[in-house]
DNA sequence: ACGTAAACCTAAAGCCTTTCGGTTTCGGGG
DNA sequence: CCCCGAAACCGAAAGGCTTTAGGTTTACGT
């Protein structure tokens, strides 16, 4: 049948449907992709390199709808807090494509572009330049973790009935409410951005290329 | 041939086998472990619940080396530090099974005590029953964010030696020592801990079931 | 002693990833 | 205007993985 007039393939719908594949199964194959688009298997393999670009196609997407703008906020600690939410809020939306994004390195310059963002604002307000990537690394983990929280099962804590010398833990259980996740995040956040106001810049509240 | 005269499998040996092949060669398979253990595939699955019980069994193995012991000490804040610090201790030891653990809970009993004890820990100190989980889930967040930051590759942050706009990032990056993952963990469990003796216990610093 | 259950093997179905050659269409150079 | 290489899709196939099913031998309880 040879090359179609119109092409039915390019590297965007297979994205696209990758991704719609994770929200709706939790998962995807090259196959499955294919199928959805009406194509052959080893088609998509003409515009993608194997599985693992398939992938990398799905991390663009879900980063691409991280809010840039936060970075920009005053004072830095609001932007970094915005932009911490905003990171969490891109992965929140499509839990189940977590664990497949969280291995591998980030290579999209928008993303890149982002985190020299982040250097740059933490270098103005005066922390030390071999502590940033620390301060960035553990925010990362912060956001990371706990886009993991959200993608485990509803019921995280299946306790057994038969499970003596469990009372506070299923007390404990029984007293959260919906919105657990979102609060241990906020917690944790909420932590580590006040620990950071102590430590670099020293009284500075605002980035001194700002106001 | 049938049935061997002593048995050949068993599922320490496959949970065994299974965490030497992932610390090895970062991934495994139910036909590997077959190899190694000198059986034929389909033998394991007599032992096992399938692929997922073979993923048991290595989550059983690797949470088995949390020291119990630290959730005893005193004050509950040191308790708490110590626990996080073994806990990431636990998963780090196997990098490449990180990935694999994440994303299903832990039900093993011995896990479940763990988690008991954390939240009587935390109400004997004074903290609300409606919060506990709260503090519990964000620390166990701030633990498997910054292990999977161990899981990832070296070099998490490939800069193109064309990318324009990222000296400041490539500065800092240059400036990290070779324990960027552990001071990160430090660094957040800090502020954490820090955040939460300001919480729940009103000036008392230590157990009253304790001292 | 005998039947049942356990433990292993062989075989096979069905999926996935990836590659290779064949066929048709598009687009640029002569 | 013609031609030829590259692009895009199809068909087929190799090789691995997961899981199930049936067959055979050994161990154990009654």
């Amino acid at each position: 049948m040879g090359r179609p007039r119109t092409p039915l393939l390019d590297r965007e719908r297979i994205g696209a449907t990758a991704l719609e594949l994770l929200d709706e199964h939790g998962e995807f194959s090259v196959p499955q992709v294919a199928r959805r688009l009406g194509v052959q298997t080893g088609s998509v393999y003409h515009h993608v390199d194997g599985r693992a670009g398939v992938i990398e196609l799905v991390r663009e997407r879900v980063s691409a709808s991280i809010d840039t703008a936060t970075l920009d906020l005053h004072p830095w600690d609001t932007a970094l807090t915005a932009w911490a939410r905003s990171y969490r809020a891109a992965f929140a939306a499509h839990p189940h494509a977590i664990p497949l994004l969280m291995t591998s390195p980030v290579r999209a310059p928008k993303v890149l572009a982002q985190y020299e963002q982040a250097v740059r604002l933490l270098l103005d307000v005066g922390f030390p330049v071999d502590r940033v990537m620390t301060v960035i690394t553990a925010l990362e983990n912060l956001v990371l973790g706990s886009a993991l929280d959200l993608a485990a099962p509803e019921t995280m804590w299946e306790l057994p009935a038969d499970s003596p010398g469990t009372e506070n833990l299923a007390e404990a259980l029984a007293a959260i409410g919906p919105g657990r996740a979102d609060a241990a995040f906020e917690l944790a956040l909420g932590a580590f951005m006040e620990h950071c106001r102590t430590l670099g810049p020293s009284g500075a509240h605002s980035s001194p290329s700002g106001a």
